[in-house]
DNA sequence: CATGAATGAGCCTTCATTCAT
DNA sequence: AATGAATGAAGGCTCATTCAT
């Protein structure tokens, strides 16, 4: 654990706020520390006090988010088929992204607040390396796109799936597999 | 000309208006009206009087992109190869939209406020219904990606290029086209 | 006339102002000169030109109501009774206010900006102590009432049809009738 | 208490805030929430937060002014003569009404927007309703003036002495009474 | 004389952040 | 540590009036 054990007041609070958040953040509310201060029933300056800015907040609504991500990464890798091993992945990663509206602007934005972001960030990256790398040495990939891409492109295909008009998530989840899937078809050497 | 003709200090101001707007718009400023009156030396009220909201100037300033872009496409459709012409198209489409960041936003938002936008909007869903429509006959292209995706993709590969960490204009154009490519990669039926 | 006669086209213009100014009055809508120029479709100069300011305007709408009134009352004066004369005369002066919404703020306010309406204005005056002369040299109208006192009241009377809910002009004048005869019971000195 | 006790800062606030308002209100001066702050040198939002509008504020002004006016009314229902009460009740309204200006609009306008205003103002109709209703039981007052004719007479007299150029208050306060007089007079209902 | 574009003060309102309690 | 009132910069917009054409 970085963080200090926190008291058991301050830690009911804490998770108030989390849980305010995470509310506000699924129903498309920008977050706005007051907002979630008043709607979790808690000072501002509590709110502050546990989230110094916005960010600090959204990153640690995404953390678990990213963390299911890294475990399904790892996970990924022991696929003995590098081609399965990043597909799957990143259908299941483009899924987490459309259903958990905090982990694009936290991938899309270069800096990050919370120094346990930037490590799960880092360590993602690594083991995106790891399967785009093996899929590579595979050649089953097509060796213009890098580990870098990885993130852009998730994060395309879940803006493209947002552009498109569509009712509700479900049919955004869809739109997004679809796009995937095409991305994917792009990306993959065809044995002659 | 569907304008009224301006005044000659009014066409004067105008201009310092929009090309104010198109540098703020270039610099990644979000446009505020007071800003634009300030920047180009000019009452709020003038910038009110030509352009009654943020949305009404960005329009303006996406028009000549649009225009182009409909152009772009009719001379597609006199490309006899649908899939060239689809293809070269994109490429421009990416392009523009690369080069000019007022095309995304009013690519992206389902609703306009200049009667002119929308209906270039409208010619260009035309056109491309007509590219793709053709590279459906042909089987050139997967049956499952329609008309309503082009958009979509075309705004999702322009963000996916600008969360990509670039230094300069050029190298996201670059990797714009990149990403373009393995999506036409997928998209491409191939012929067993 | 103490106005230089116009030339065609600037009475033409004067016209179709003060025939807008008198719909806007009518309306309800507060005069904004602007406004005024646009619905007439004429320069805000020349409204300006016109009418230096909205009381200019309102004043020549309320002129001819308030000669109305001037010839109204003397002709009252050649009624015998002094108090029909008085009676009469305010229920038709009342009517005109509620009628025509130029004429309250034009008697409300203690300085005017035309001359002609100052001159208007002292003509009523000096009729309404006529009036009320008469009527107290008749004993038929409470001493302590004065001329300076019949302004106020009918414009009081008009406030308060005003303040009362109506769904339509018929019945504010109505209210305003009522109003009018309670004030006038309230006047009249009783023989014993 | 119906409000929620404040902290003691907020109250001083308030309390400034509410000073400010009178006085400006007192000198005629139309409420603006940001002169209000600037005045009581407070931030704006401070004032927003007590009063989200000015007609808020100029409710809460007017409140004290109301509650007298119902302990009178309620008052002069103790008084067995039905006429003496309406009198004695009509005359300290108007008092009231030239003395605080903030009661004439608060009486005048249809909609309010603290629900406190609103109930007692429907308490005063109440009592209004009961104090002409002895009258008319008592064939005092004239049967074509009803309840609801009260606030607007009592506005229009507040509104005549108003016109009524005076010096001072003391004079406007004269003429009002003047005026109700007149209208009392004519209300009556005459024994023959 | 006529036009109508331009002006900019001024009002309203919101929100991220600080600070007294 | 918690509270929530206070702050004030900042942005949006309107409108009476002036001035270039």
């Amino acid at each position: 654990m970085t963080t200090a054990p926190l008291r058991k007041d301050a830690a009911r609070n804490w998770q108030r706020i989390v849980e305010v958040g995470r509310r506000l953040v699924d129903g498309g509310t920008p977050i706005q520390l007051n907002d979630v201060a008043r709607t979790a029933s808690v000072g501002v300056a509590t709110v502050y006090r546990h989230f110094p800015t916005p960010e600090a907040l959204l990153e640690t609504l995404a953390t678990p988010g990213l963390e299911t991500l890294v475990s399904r990464a790892e996970r990924a890798l022991s696929d003995d088929d590098p081609w399965t091993a990043l597909r799957d992945f990143l259908f299941a990663a483009i899924h987490a992204q459309i259903t958990d509206a905090t982990l694009s602007p936290v991938f899309a934005t270069p800096v990050n607040v919370l120094p346990h972001t930037t490590e799960l960030k880092q360590r993602l990256a690594g083991l995106f390396g790891q399967l785009i790398g093996r899929a590579h040495a595979a050649s089953t990939v097509d060796p213009a796109i890098t580990q870098a891409d990885i993130v852009p492109l998730m994060c395309g295909v879940a803006f493209a799936a947002n552009v498109h008009p569509a009712a509700n998530i479900e049919d955004r989840a869809a739109t997004a597999r679809r796009y995937l899937t095409v991305i994917l078809e792009g990306l993959r050497t065809r044995e002659q």
